[in-house]
DNA sequence: CGATTCTTTGAAAACAGTCAATCTGTGTGG
DNA sequence: CCACACAGATTGACTGTTTTCAAAGAATCG
């Protein structure tokens, strides 16, 4: 892990003299791809943007915690899982570079998070108190068409999932899986996307063997 | 289903001189109590609105349309579902009364839709079509608060939905409807929430049998 | 290297799906 | 009004998939 640390600590001080500036970029290039705003209100947005560090396995939200942000993925990987009576770990969803993530229920509602959220490899994030970014989308109305349509997105892509569950077995929502995140498949244990999934390890397992035999016959 | 037909001709006599305003009067309700819009404003919304009857059984989008349109229920219930190749089908949701329905993603992209949405009752629905809903969105801040936010909750609720799919048994995931839409329970076949549920209607039959047991033991 | 975590494998049990038959209620036509 | 057809629900026997529990085998990290 301090490799890791290491390594990135170069990168920085080769590509920028401040860290934090480098961070940001990847943020301000996010939101000039994605919507319209101009240079000023970009100075706005960055005046309210938090940077934080994680590091593996560290929470970002931790369940019985009220979320007050919106986190916007530098670096790094983040699930969102809840642990049932049994222990058993639901993993609702993940989220990697230019994702945002967050409990938008808790948010919302002010009410304690059912979820926890948190880091399967160091992380660099983006938090944006509610209060500010309520006021950055009434400021600026191109932030505003950003959110909603990265929400419609999110609910889109949720329909699209619940679609798997109603109609799909274990082996064909895995090939689905590898179809839609190949980039995760690399980045994530496999016991976690058998958890994305709704299978057990086990059988996320067999499913492979299965279906490697299946495509290589001989 | 011509009784009801008469039924309800005879209500709207009694009602309202014209049928359609009592139908609007119902749409304008609910955005008055969902949204801070003037009544300017709802002259404005309403120029806009189509009314629509369908009929039991009857189509408002079917596999392959591109689907155009914002709908409102005004009375009614209706589904949107899919068919696999065995031509069994997946229910992704059920609508009445108050409720929104449509295909967001082949509204926002153009693409034929995947889903089905028909009519479980007859009912009665507004139609808003894509351009003039934008409209409304830009013109009237107010509307497009009221529409983010259901954007919003309807996410909520479908990641509440995936949890359910990930971390419930078939006989939890029926306890958990029953609890959250009593009133569906009723007015919807079983083997339609069975499907809702993710699984066939041979198991969710077991499943209640079950379950009534276990509640009455004697 | 040693410890931990993750993955694989096996055997048995629980769970849900399939297919076919029967039962129930509803509405239709004779 | 009755007999019938039809759709929906239930039941039974069977099959298949997935889970569970336990153990052994990789892989990873400090």
């Amino acid at each position: 892990m301090y490799k890791a640390g290491l390594f990135s600590l170069i990168l920085h001080a080769i590509a920028s003299p401040s860290k934090s500036n480098n961070v940001f970029e990847a943020f301000r290039k996010y939101i000039r791809e994605k919507s319209n705003v101009t240079e000023e209100d970009l100075v706005q947005i960055e005046a309210v943007c938090q940077y934080k560090k994680l590091r593996k396995r560290q929470y970002l939200l931790q369940e019985g915690d009220v979320w007050k942000y919106n986190a916007f993925i530098v670096k790094g990987c983040l699930r969102t899982y809840t642990v049932d009576d049994k222990g058993n770990e639901h993993i609702l969803n993940f989220a990697t570079e230019n994702w945002w993530t967050g409990d938008r229920e808790s948010l919302q509602t002010g009410n304690p998070s059912a979820y926890n959220i948190d880091a399967l490899e160091d992380a660099e994030i983006i938090l944006i108190t509610k209060t500010n970014f309520d006021q950055l989308c009434n400021d600026i109305p191109a932030f505003n068409d950003m959110v909603n349509a990265i929400l419609q997105r999110s609910f889109i892509a949720s329909q699209s999932r619940i679609h798997t569950f109603l109609s799909l077995s274990a082996e064909e929502k895995y090939q689905a899986f590898l179809q839609k995140y190949p980039q995760l498949v690399m980045r994530v244990p496999q016991g976690m996307i058998a958890s994305y999934l709704g299978v057990t390890p086990e059988t996320l397992s067999r499913v492979r063997k299965q279906s490697s035999k299946g495509h290589r016959p001989s």
